[in-house]
DNA sequence: AACAATCAAGAATATTTGTTCCAATAATGA
DNA sequence: TCATTATTGGAACAAATATTCTTGATTGTT
């Protein structure tokens, strides 16, 4: 029974650390001191940095019950794919609090992935979103006269949330539709201090693709929030989010862009908190009462 | 001159995706997708994965200057090692900042908050739905000749979530609005054979609560997502998921409603597939490419 | 001091893996 | 429609890699 992840590796190499020969254990403690090295060298490499024969790695992990080094290696390899530590904690919990349905493919076991997938996604959110690209979307949001939302398809609840959530900043916010067709007026029609913000994901709603290229152009600041670099929506956007869709699930899921949208929408609120506070101070012009 | 690291790597991939070959950009696509895959897969695996074959991976290193499929995995190794020296990183951070008091209130730890509340409530979330609850609702969605879907004002993106999703599933679905102060005279035409589904939180509207009150004695099946067993919703609901916002927070968020909607939406999906087979059901995946 | 037993080294081997090449197919323009 | 070019699929090849095995060395024991 060979360890199935990292700690438990580790914690098997402590344990029969005493009973090795010296040679394993010098590789034992080659091991844990470079575990980068152990996942992405080869035999030999990692032999020669360590200063032994390939035949001693071998042996090494078949005293880890191994069935060979490869096996061992893809443990190393596992420690580096691994989400941060608090997140994998979480889902552990939530793994063996549930332990006991067997979950092959019952409905209650649906929800469970849901729930693991939506909370991998939001660890790869904070992973991927930059501090700067944050604050200039929130600094654009928080001075411009006027927000206006676009999106469609499966992307439309996150620009209904977004003008729902702006509007109650009291913030003007305006959530773009296509009824009627109407669509491409209604972007000509927004000024250059105002803001666009749209959302769309794979397949990319031309709609939505021509309206940003269409303020970008005429040099409307426009912040998208998409799945890839790749997107369409890069090219024509101040600011962009990618947060890197996993097109292998069949069913992709609003939770990280959402969850997104809500961290923008409060701190585009603590933003305004405090230049509101500092133009009560110097009130020397109002910017948004002129409608 | 080939790219040295994985930002690089993207921005090159970025700037050279136009002038790819469709099977080319789809590998772009896709390594941009699964860095992990790619740094820690072998050629064949990695084609398998993609659907395509290793020299197709070898032509797509090429196309980046690349002298082969090695040299090129050498930069998302060199990811893998970088982003897990990161991560040590933030940890350390993060344990600092716990123990220097509460967070800081700079924009990045708002995203860090939204992202840990976020969780939070997904854990809470599958505490809380009942096997039965959900299993009775995906036997009612999956049986509907017609589903309508009902919320207003921060549910409504929970509204349109679903109803796209479950017209993806080829179910009959309409998502019922009050523009032009119709939603009464809409509501009294579903027929008690179909479905109605509605989501609200405090404060709960009154539209949606009327609704649910007039579906429910006349006999029309309603499925609830709600917040509390003091909704009034619940009351009026054949089934009902109470999710148990907290109202603490001044910001409460669509996660946990989204997650359950979509473990909802899949499910119901699958149960389809069992049991009707000439529906030509769990069209998701081809559905997803082909629009 | 001699024997036994474990350990290490290094070469040989069998497997895996990356790469290349050529034929088949699809796309493009006349 | 045909010819030309680009693109893709698949198999064959060559390089590398992990593993095994045998020989030699070292240590510990009687």
């Amino acid at each position: 029974m060979p360890a199935t992840n990292y700690d438990e590796l580790k914690q098997a190499i402590t344990a029969r650390y005493p009973a090795l020969s010296k040679q394993l254990q010098g590789i034992a403690r080659f091991a844990l001191e470079r575990p980068n090295e152990l996942a992405l060298g080869t035999v030999a490499a990692i032999a020669g940095s360590a200063g032994v024969q390939p035949s001693a790695m071998v042996r090494f992990a078949n005293a880890l019950d191994f069935s060979g080094f490869s096996e061992m290696q893809q443990i190393f390899r596992g420690r580096l794919v691994e989400r941060s530590v608090s997140y994998r904690e979480r889902i552990e919990q939530m793994r063996q609090s549930k332990r006991n349905g067997g979950g092959a493919s019952g409905p209650a076991s649906v929800l469970h992935q849901s729930v693991s997938d939506a909370i991998g996604e939001l660890g790869h959110l904070e992973e991927t979103v930059a501090a700067a690209q944050f604050h200039a979307a929130i600094r654009l949001l928080a001075g411009a006269p006027q927000i206006h939302v676009l999106a469609q398809r499966r992307a439309f609840p996150v620009a209904c949330y977004l003008a729902y959530a702006l509007g109650q900043l009291e913030l003007r916010t305006h959530l773009l539709d296509s009824v009627g067709g109407m669509l491409s007026e209604s972007v000509r029609g927004i000024a250059a201090r105002e803001v666009l913000l749209v959302i769309s994901f794979r397949n990319y709603s031309t709609g939505v693709v021509d309206a940003a290229a269409d303020c970008h152009r005429r040099g409307v600041p426009v912040i998208a929030i998409t799945d890839s670099p790749l997107s369409p929506l890069k090219a024509n956007a101040r600011v962009s989010f990618e947060l890197g869709d996993d097109s292998s699930r069949p069913f992709r899921s609003l939770v990280a862009p959402l969850c997104l949208a809500q961290a923008l929408v409060v701190s585009t609120g603590h933003h305004l908190a405090g230049t509101v506070e500092k133009r009560r101070v110097v009130p020397a012009r109002n910017r948004r009462t002129a409608a």
